[in-house]
Formats: structure tokens, sequence, C-alpha cells
DNA sequence: TTGAAAGCGCTAACAC
DNA sequence: GTGTTAGCGCTTTCAA
């Protein structure tokens, strides 16, 4: 492969002009222009990344860190960060951080080693400071991590204010409130929703702890819903956890949406698939993900940055686990 | 952050000395190993990967191509890709070619630029040519690309043999096969698994066309259920369309699995959460992403591989949507 | 065993 | 406007 100085060669002019041309960075002459021109396209040259990487002392990729691609919310958060991050020339590295504070840390390691340029993160076990003194970008997605870091985030609050209430428009009395896991950002804010929603109103409500996982929340729900059998209503902070509630009542014979209503979120594709479809308030995964990007690009090329802190609004998709709509 | 040259300033060696003890080549002698040792911890020291990428002329990344990451199936394979690569010390590299030539072309050049290791690669609709005249290491996951390339996929044709055949078993005289895309190598293999099931038994087949998608799935599965209400088996070739097809039986009113027998394939995590779970012929997702990234960094290290064409083999799963097992 | 020094290919300061 | 050249931090050859 043909390196800047051969093209500075083959063009007659000195390597420094080939990097302003290709920068276009510095005067260079129209006459200078043309020869350059013509010599990378004769030579199909390229510039080496690496090289500018290591004199510029940092790399066009941005490391994406998830606790795990296979949760389904990720896969498309990982594609909007893909696609934005190419329109902008960088490339991402994915990072699976198992919710191990070893494992993430030693990919913020390795990937400062690489010149990394920026990270976003989707979780938030290690402590503040270690992002803090990071010495790069970062913007926290669906979490936040500390005042100084631009967090993308839903509207988690209002979200489950609206898919709650929903709940209680189609009638439920006796809810039950799969939460998410305490202590996670999201998963404290849904549950403020639901309470705000469910308050004053005349209805008997639970709150059970639960995971954004599929197989435990069937569990739960399952033994939930029979110890309580006049529930009729269950809000699920997540898609799968929804899921969950819903194979707990066909398995325990509950017609739904007939005796008990569903509301999941999230918003992933997995609710359309099921039966009935699972009325949801979905989050605009993407465009979260696209935001989260821009800003770290924004942030990485030292752009001013609008608002520190987005909300992405949300909607309630209503499928077939309420009665609103089709079955 | 300290550099190799600080480091063998602190240890009073050379950096010459400091690098052979790095990489553990050539000769060190035990006490300079100490010095240095002791340099680096004090130090902190972490090396350069750009500037060893640079002179080296190879960086420690994998290129991961996948035509989308929200396709269920390939979240698990990044995963196991991505857990692999890191225990060798690898980074990857997530591109969604979304099918599109352009697109893949594009990444593969701008990895090249950044020294690339090696390529996992998805896809297949870029001529062999394109891989082969890589002069880098290219293993095909899930589809052929090219004799010399190595590839690992599941044993296709065997499992819908399987698939078939307990549809068959379970009483299925009226067989719908949902072949996959025409010309994909495992869509075309799995068909073939499918003729040589229902070969001279008294069986009514029908085979159509259909994406590996749930939405259109969906409405060949309507159409075609209701052009011929006796069929009583689907054969799917993926979790996804027969995702669809489960949905078009239940919004004919269908029973499944009383009157309406449905097998996938692939084994994504949806088929457990969908009722009745999806009996379906599961894949060993994670297996073969990891054998394929074991198999490329074997080549990209120049060790030699055993078998150039590796099959993982693949399990029946019976779950609710064929009589066999639990509902 | 060790060290000096020449790359790897590009950027950018500075001189012309 | 343009060219020279000193880095960026590491590897590796070759001589000592």
């Amino acid at each position: 492969m043909a390196n800047i100085r051969d093209v500075a060669k083959h063009a007659g002019v000195s390597v420094a002009t080939v990097s302003r041309y290709i920068n276009r960075k510095g005067y260079v002459s129209k006459e200078a222009k043309e020869v350059i021109e013509q010599s990378i396209a004769v030579l199909k040259y390229k510039p080496n990344l690496v090289a500018r990487s290591l004199s510029k002392k940092q790399a066009k990729f941005i490391g994406l860190i998830v606790p795990d691609i296979m949760n389904p919310f990720f896969p498309e958060l990982a594609r909007a960060v893909e696609d934005v991050s190419l329109t902008y020339g960088y490339t991402v590295v994915l990072c699976n951080s198992d919710r191990n504070t070893e494992k993430e840390i030693h990919y913020i390691e390795t990937l400062k080693q690489k010149y990394v340029a920026g990270f976003i993160v989707t979780t938030n076990h290690l402590d503040a400071q270690h992002y803090t003194n990071l010495e790069l970008p970062v913007v926290a997605l669906d979490r936040t991590i500390h005042p100084s870091i631009p967090t993308v985030s839903s509207n988690n609050k209002e979200g489950s204010y609206l898919g709650t209430t929903h709940l209680i428009e189609q009638g439920c009395r006796h809810i039950l409130c799969l939460r998410g896991p305490k202590g996670v950002g999201p998963a404290d804010d849904r549950l403020a929703g639901f309470l705000e929603a469910v308050e004053g109103k005349e209805i008997q409500v639970h709150v059970i702890d639960c995971p954004f996982e599929y197989n435990q929340a069937e569990q739960i729900s399952k033994q939930t819903l029979l110890t309580y059998p006049s529930i009729d209503g269950i809000f699920a902070s997540s898609d799968l956890s929804a899921a969950g509630a819903l194979k707990a009542a066909h398995s325990l014979g509950i017609d739904v949406p007939g005796e008990l209503q569903i509301v999941g979120f999230d918003g992933i594709s997995l609710g359309e698939m099921m039966t009935p479809g699972l009325t949801t308030v979905a989050q605009d995964i993407y465009k979260m993900g696209a935001i989260a990007t821009r800003v770290l690009i924004k942030l990485i090329e030292n752009l001013p940055i609008e608002h520190k802190e987005i909300q992405v609004p949300v909607t309630l998709v209503q499928r077939g686990t309420t009665r609103s709509v089709e079955k």
C-alpha cells in the first residue's frame, strides 16, 4: 500500500503539502491540489489511520460499554451508535461488561492504550470517579453517572405514569408493579412514576422487586398471582419482565387481557411478537443511541453541546395485553 | 502516561531491553528483568498499543461483519466473539453491513487502514474475491464464502431433517415449509433437509419463500393458511418466521399445537418466551461464534488449524408448539 | 545479553 | 504556499 511519501514523490511535492491537502488544513495551491489528487488516485492511496492516531494521540473509535449485548435492549442501541459513528468516521468497539467492575476497568484500560476517542456507557456500577478521572469524553446512556457527565435517557417517570394510568383507565383496581432492581436509575424512576399514578386513587397496590429478566419475572409473577388472585393489572418495568408475567398468566390459565392486563416498558420488538401483543411504554431506543453518539462526538471534537441532560420522550403503544384495542 | 523510554531510563537499561522484556523475546538477564519489572510497576507503565500496531503493521482487533445486530441471531454470536477475543487480547469492532455491498466494502477498507488483524464474516453478498484478495485472515460464519476460507456453521441439513421428522412423527400430514431466501447457504441447506425428511412419505407439502423475518412471515403464513386450511404443520427455517407463523395462527383462531404444529430453527431466546413455547431446532450460536473466533485467531497468529470446515451440531428443543411435551 | 538506531506513516511547528 | 524535520512510542536488526 502506498504511503504519504509515495504520493508526495509521485506528485513532486513534499509530504507536508500532501498532509495539508488531505487534512484540508493550511495552504495548498490549486496546482498542487490537482497533482496530489491525481497521484492519490493513481496510487490508490489511503492514509494509514494507525500512524495518524499515533501522532495525534487519538484514534477514531468509540467504546460502547453495555452490560450484555444479549439483553434485547442493547442491540438496537448498538445499532444506532454504530450508524451514527460510521457517518462521522468513527468505528465502534463493543464491550460487554457483565456488570463486572474488573472487566469494565480492563476494557477501559485497554481501549485507552489504543487511544480510544471516547466512551458511551450504559452501566453504572463503577464509581463515578473512574469515569471522571478518565480524561476522556464520556456520555452516559439510560443511566446517570455523575453531574459532570452528559446523560441521555428516556423520560422514565413520565413513561410509567402513562403506562400505569392506562391500566387504571382500563379498569384495573388491584395492580402489581414489577419494579426493577433497586438503585438502578431507570428502575427507580419508573417506580416513582408508578407510585405517582396510583397515588390517591382507590387502587390496591403491590410492589415487588424483579430483575429486568425473563425467567425470574415469570417465577415471581406466578408466585404473586397465586398469592393474590385478585390482581387484575401488572405494570412491569421492562418488556422482558412483562413477557415473564404474561407467560405466568398463561400457565395459570389466566386470561389476558380479560382477567389480567399487562403493560411493559421498553418497546423492544419482542413485544409485538407475543400473543397477545404487549402493550408497552416504548422508548425510542434508536434515538437515544443516536443522540448519545452525537453528543459524544461533539465532546470529542470539542464542539459545544447544548444540554447536559437529554430526555427522550416515550410513548404508550397499545396492543393486546390491555383491553383498549385489538386483541 | 509513561512510555517505554521512561521505563528504560528509570530502570537504567535501554529501550530495546525493555521491549524484549515486555514481549518475552530475545535475551534479558535476570537482573535486568527485575529492575524493569520494578520500574514498570512504579511508573504504572502500559505499552502504547497504537505505536505497537504501527511498527508491527497489525492491530489487535477483529472486525465482526453482521447484516444487522438487531436480528436476534447476532447478539449471541457477537457475545461469543467478544468473549473469546477478550481472552486473547483482541478487541471487536462491530460492523452492520445491512446486506449492502458498498457499506461492507467501506468497512473493510477502513478497518484495513486501521491494521485490523482479521475478519469474521456472516454475510456473503460480496464476491468471494473481495475476501480472498484481502490478504487478511477471514473466517466465514453460518455461510460459505469460498473454499479457501474456513467456515463454521451448524449442521443445517441435519437440523431441518430432525425438525421435519419430528413434525411427521407428531402426526402432521400436510406440511408447509417456510424456506428462507434462495441462494443463502443455510436457507438452502435447511430446505434440503426438509425435503429429505418428507421424501417418499405420504405427506402433502408446500414450500414457500419467506425471509428470515417476523412481519413478512406473519403475512405469508396467514395467506397460506387461509388458502390451504388443511395444513397441519409448519416447518419454519428460522425462529423469527416461526414466530410470525404462530402469530398468524393465533389471529386466525387456529389452535397450536392442537390443529397446527410449528417447528422453528435457531434456538434464540425469543422461542421460550412465546406462548406456547416454540419447538425449534436449536443451533449452538455461542459455540459457533466462539469456534470461529478461535479459528480466526489461529489464522492471525499463524498457528495451524485442524479443519477448514467445522459443523456444529444442532439439537431439537421440544416445547409447546408441537404435541410431544408440555403445552 | 545489551544498546544504538533505523524504521513504521503521519502531523505540525517552523523556516524559507 | 511549500518543504524540512522532529516527533508520536514501539519493534527489530545489527553490532558490540
